[in-house]
DNA sequence: ACAAAAGTGTTTGTGCTACACCCATGG
DNA sequence: CCATGGGTGTAGCACAAACACTTTTGT
């Protein structure tokens, strides 16, 4: 930017593009929206949905409207979030010519139609750690992407965006332990969404609702706050306190991949 | 990436750079490095050092190149850190050409030298504060750039790199009293340091030093964590004492393109 | 009656805050 | 002696972990 010698054509062409890691919740499982490559190079494998940046747009509009053409949603005013990742340089990241890449990730709360993709493209969800081995350096970009998700649930609000418009905190907490893959405890996690001021705000009429038997929960949905003030911590997989042995295996669901 | 149609010149070129936000901690001050442009646009204003990606490189490696060219630091193994901030995109952010940036954070130790920059261009450290307004977007990125490092210091033993290789505790207490603009409790802070394992280790012979006069202290150099396990959270500038006002959002989240 | 989920309460421990106090050095 | 910085100790508080218990629904 700030190099003297300047020349317009003193560089070879870039090209610059963005790839999207989206994220959604269905079917209790974190789940990655990918593409099915159809031409070289890796034909056939699977890719985050992407595209090049156009010439008089900026990469958050690029990413914007690709999330828009791939998954359909449209004027939808709220229920997903979209923010950049980091950038990947690398030379030899794509075999045909330089290509530098934007990432981002995306939230969003579970989608009416399956995808909307234009394209006549294959394009489906995975749940995460199903997925296969993926073109170019999308494995570490979801790979980055998925521990981004993963502490932005720590210190934000952001786990709503995984939840219809009104949710119980129930589901709440199914957010956190279907993405963090562990179980938490449901008195303290309550307490903690009802102490930190913006995170949930109840519904007025509440009209309950219950997802399965069990006593129906009262409804809440997002409040304006966008950061945790005393962050919700994900319980450290590692150090045990001491010689404790006893009580430890107990009901934690350690399923899923670690962050 | 994963676009059908593709063809090699259906894009116009892009052009991509590195910026580099250099900060160190001299005089007491957290300073930044700034180069006075010599040519338009913004002639005479002060920028950010940063240049091409070269067509073999990596913006990795640019980032690194630009950094030794500009601070003429060279084979440093250590005592320094490098990493990526964000990508800035923005199709009139350089009224030239389509350039995007991918800015980069460095952290030095105080340079032997003041500066090594090759080039005939005007370059020094500016106390970070008292910088004027840059060209381009660059006041945006350093902005972002302060923030990272500030909340890097709170979870990251990075500090240690704004230090000399052999420093005492009430050393590495200033430089979190210098970024973060806030005083901290010196017993608290040694306590937290010390019980947080690999953030610092005693210097064997312990041959003290002193900054001044009082009590000379023991001397520390950095450990091999990376990572505060427990945060070293920044004071909340909230009032202490008595009545808790409501308030306050108050840490600075990176809302994404939202919604 | 039983299972499952919502919701309340209580105990215990840890880590941070605030502050009081002693030690070593230079002027 | 005093000022300055290094270093130790301790009481109080906020918060989280762990777990016992009650309530409300569906089968």
């Amino acid at each position: 930017m700030s190099v003297e010698g300047y020349d317009k054509h003193a560089f070879e062409p870039f090209a610059v593009t963005v790839d999207l890691a989206v994220f959604t919740i269905r079917e209790d499982r974190l789940q990655v929206l990918l593409i099915e490559r159809g031409e070289e190079p890796y034909r056939g494998r699977w890719a985050l949905p992407g595209g090049f940046v156009l010439p008089r747009e900026s990469t958050d509009d690029a990413a914007r409207r690709e999330l828009a053409e791939e998954t359909g949603l449209d004027g939808s005013p709220d229920r997903f979030h979209l923010e950049q990742l980091r950038t990947y340089g690398d030379p030899d990241r794509d075999p045909r010519m330089r290509v530098v890449s934007v990432a981002y990730a995306a939230l969003l709360s579970d989608l009416p139609e399956p995808r909307g993709g234009g394209d006549a493209v294959h394009a489906r969800w995975f749940p995460h750690g199903d997925a296969p081995p993926l073109a170019f350096d999308h494995d570490a970009i979801l790979s980055d992407a998925y521990e981004r998700v993963c502490s932005k649930l720590e210190y934000t609000t952001l786990a709503t965006v995984f939840c219809p418009e009104r949710f119980t905190l129930g589901e709440l907490q199914q957010i956190y332990e279907i993405v963090w893959g562990t179980g938490l405890d449901r008195p303290n996690f309550r307490r903690k969404v009802l102490a930190t001021p913006g995170f949930v705000e109840p519904v007025e009429g509440p009209p309950r609702r219950t997802a399965g038997r069990g006593k129906p929960g009262a409804l809440y949905r997002a409040g304006s706050a966008a950061a945790l003030q005393p962050a919700l911590l994900r319980p450290t997989a590692s150090l045990s306190r001491g010689v404790r042995s006893i009580a430890d295996g107990s009901r934690r669901v350690t399923l899923g991949v670690q962050c």
